[in-house]
DNA sequence: ATCGGTGTTGACCGGTTCGGTTAAAGTCGG
DNA sequence: CCGACTTTAACCGAACCGGTCAACACCGAT
């Protein structure tokens, strides 16, 4: 790619990067055409082809970024040191809604490459992932105490319930236009708090109704 | 539509229609090739056109027929006769469990062309819609009684963070691949427990382990 | 064998879109 | 006015799109 693109105002960068996420984690690989992207960053093709050098040099530049600002935004949040679960989860939270803000379709993209076939970027993909991901284990589950939680909880459902909330929830509103990070904060928020109450032993007990 | 499509073995159609459910719910309407559609079927494009006039005709027959199965399934579920949300939900879930062993891709291809954009079914979609389901006024949450529920439970939120789980759920499955349906049951079925166990009040207290 | 009807297809059409290139236009400091 | 840099319109060949059509395969009746 051309280090030319780098010397650009940030302002123009994220506007072309998002323009990427935008078009590409809403269609597959292969449908998702460069003069679209152009299009929604305000350039031309020529352009866009000017900075990187084929499609697939965009997809695979778009996914190292996107892999680099998680990680960087998640270390900022100190979301890899280790706390309770829910601790764990607001942190998270808060970082991706920081970045949600920024680059609002950054977390759909990355999830929607994750499963991405075509041969074409597949196994690029995979092995990157691989190497970002994996070497931080997130094996949240394991080591949780049991006994924090309401009894006979089953974390692993808990776990994964919580998860495909937010994959669902992130699918519904993207359906619906682009995201409103103001929004998407009071609903999680709420939807955490909600957590909290359902399957935390006794955190609110003595609460009454403060807003 | 052509008339001879119904004369077809319903193996034919079924396996057309499941095409059609397939493509159209994995791409927008606009980049939905009928060829694509044509294949997946095992026919010709010819032949597809052959039954179908146009495009847009295919797809808006999808939708009604999607429709159609679904109030079928739902009523032979007696998902209509008022109940207990669980048992309601157990009942949805059994009828849509037996759809989709039939027609995988259906839920997905129905929320999706609710949200379509693309001016030349917006139209016709969202009126059908109104049409089909804002009769039977799926206002599931007013009319429970909150006694029912462990103390303190935000039923909206309750609801729909289940709402949302099954979306997750089904978006993850459908990115992996052709859903399946026994893997699907199970994991619902045991869904479905987890939210007993954690919403209502006292359901699963003299329960020993019985299989 | 042949005729007609039915189911099915390959080949084709005109128009559009695609990834990618190129030559030239705009822009700006000196 | 120059030269370097940024940006684009116009273009290219190939592929793809929705849709048509003439023909092929099959089959039962003649």
């Amino acid at each position: 790619m051309n280090e030319k693109f780098f010397s650009l105002p940030k302002e123009k960068q994220q506007c072309i990067i998002n323009a990427g996420y935008n078009v590409f984690s809403q269609n597959s690989y292969k449908k998702s055409p460069m003069s679209e992207i152009a299009d929604a960053a305000g350039i031309s093709k020529s352009l866009l082809f000017h900075y990187f050098r084929n499609k697939k040099e965009l997809y695979l530049y778009l996914w190292d970024e996107g892999a680099r600002i998680t990680t960087e935004y998640m270390t900022r949040h100190d979301c890899y040191k280790k706390a309770d679960l829910f601790e764990m989860m607001e942190r998270s939270m808060k970082a991706k809604l920081e970045i949600m803000r920024i680059y609002p379709n950054l977390a759909t993209f990355t999830l929607k490459a994750f499963y991405e076939k075509d041969p074409e970027v597949h196994d690029d993909i995979q092995k990157s992932f691989a190497n970002y991901f994996s070497t931080k284990a997130q094996n949240a589950i394991e080591g949780l105490d049991p006994d924090d939680f309401v009894p006979g909880t089953d974390l692993r459902l808990m776990y994964r319930e919580m998860y495909w909330t937010s994959i669902g929830y992130m699918w519904e509103m993207m359906q619906q236009g682009e995201i409103d990070a103001d929004r998407l904060e009071k609903d999680f928020s709420d939807m955490l708090a909600f957590w909290k109450k359902i399957f935390l032993k006794e955190i609110n007990q003595g609460d009454g109704s403060s807003d």
